[in-house]
DNA sequence: GTTTTAAACGAACGTGTGTTCAGATAATTG
DNA sequence: CAATTATCTGAACACACGTTCGTTTAAAAC
């Protein structure tokens, strides 16, 4: 018997979750509507709110434990190697970690306008403090004269660039595997940073 | 006294394109009212449809001219001469085109899945355009050993990616003029192809 | 087995959506 | 000056929006 109503023992709310990063993603927050989301669930559109204050919520929780994951990844990187080790691991970790949340990433990039302002401050100096990981790296080779740099800010801005255009191509199961395309921009960072 | 009916001798037209320009760049075409966009015009909404079928044609005519402009400004560029020098003036090209129009190319990124099915083709093939442009540049270079390259398709997608990020923070009169942003970025994007 | 409680329904609220169109207005034409 | 035409208004259409809430359901607790 096809159980309608009552508890779900705290399966819905990941479910929500799941349905928001996958329509975010598909159509973008302003396309998609909370009736929609909850069809995709299973649930009428009122029980979205036992899991969500509302809709801007849902898609900054969606963006903050991106970042903050994302953060959390870049800690867990050994350092103190040298600086064109640190830069190697960053690249492989950037690339490695945005394959495998091509979603969270798409929405992390396309959606900031939608965020409230204080909420787009709060993503805004997430996303800063990855970037600054880099700089640090970039600051740190050329100090050691290993790299070649004439502005590390734009160096970051340029290689995270180059680094999340992956993103909009790349595909498991394409002509290339994640380890030759890493292997691949390995070659045009190191190569772009005079290393 | 204010004249609000009657003819306005043909200016309309070009106020509503850039009304829908500046919103859709400000906060998406989906969060964007054709009622918002009457309003920046100074129009009742009704009046637009004067001058677009509807909203979709308003945002397919803003990205297919984006990129008609794009490749018409490949095709002036001079060709003939070294790939390094038709990289450098790809580069150039790319940057100063993009930074001019810093609205057009945001929405020519972001509004993609906003196209209907028809639209997104033709909008995409025009992109890959611009991208076979690049393509060929890199694969002459190979060719006559300029550049060092393993995967051109990437380096492809690596270039434009790095390039088209400048658009996320440049801003005329800033800390760098877009001149020497076109050396860095020049720079980065030949060391990067081994030139 | 009864009571409690978490979870979902389903209707409703007020507002906004893209689009259409008959009627009003003012510039243009003859 | 009169007739025409391009342009805009303002109301209307049917539907969708995010969100709230009284009610119903079924699992959990006792």
């Amino acid at each position: 018997m096809a159980r309608t109503q009552g508890s779900h023992s705290g399966i819905t709310g990941p479910r929500v979750r799941d349905a928001a990063l996958k329509l975010f993603a598909q159509h973008g927050y302003a396309a998609v509507s909370m009736r929609q989301i909850a069809r995709e669930v299973g649930v009428q559109a009122g029980a979205l709110y036992n899991y969500t204050p509302d809709k801007q919520s849902l898609l900054f929780d969606l963006m903050q434990t991106h970042m903050t994951e994302l953060l959390a990844a870049c800690a867990d990187m050994p350092d103190g190697g040298p600086p064109i080790e640190a830069l190697e691991n960053f690249t492989s970790l950037h690339l490695r970690f945005h394959s495998e949340r091509p979603e969270e990433v798409f929405i992390a990039y396309m959606e900031l306008r939608n965020l409230t302002p204080e909420n787009f401050t709060k993503i805004e100096a997430l996303r800063r403090s990855y970037e600054d990981g880099l700089e640090t790296i970039l600051r740190s080779g050329v100090s050691s004269g290993d790299f070649e740099v004439s502005d590390p800010k734009i160096a970051t801005m340029a290689v995270i660039a180059m680094l999340t255009g992956v993103n909009t191509w790349f595909r498991e199961g394409g002509r290339l595997s994640l380890e030759e395309v890493e292997q691949i921009y390995w070659d045009m960072v190191r190569k772009a940073v005079g290393a």
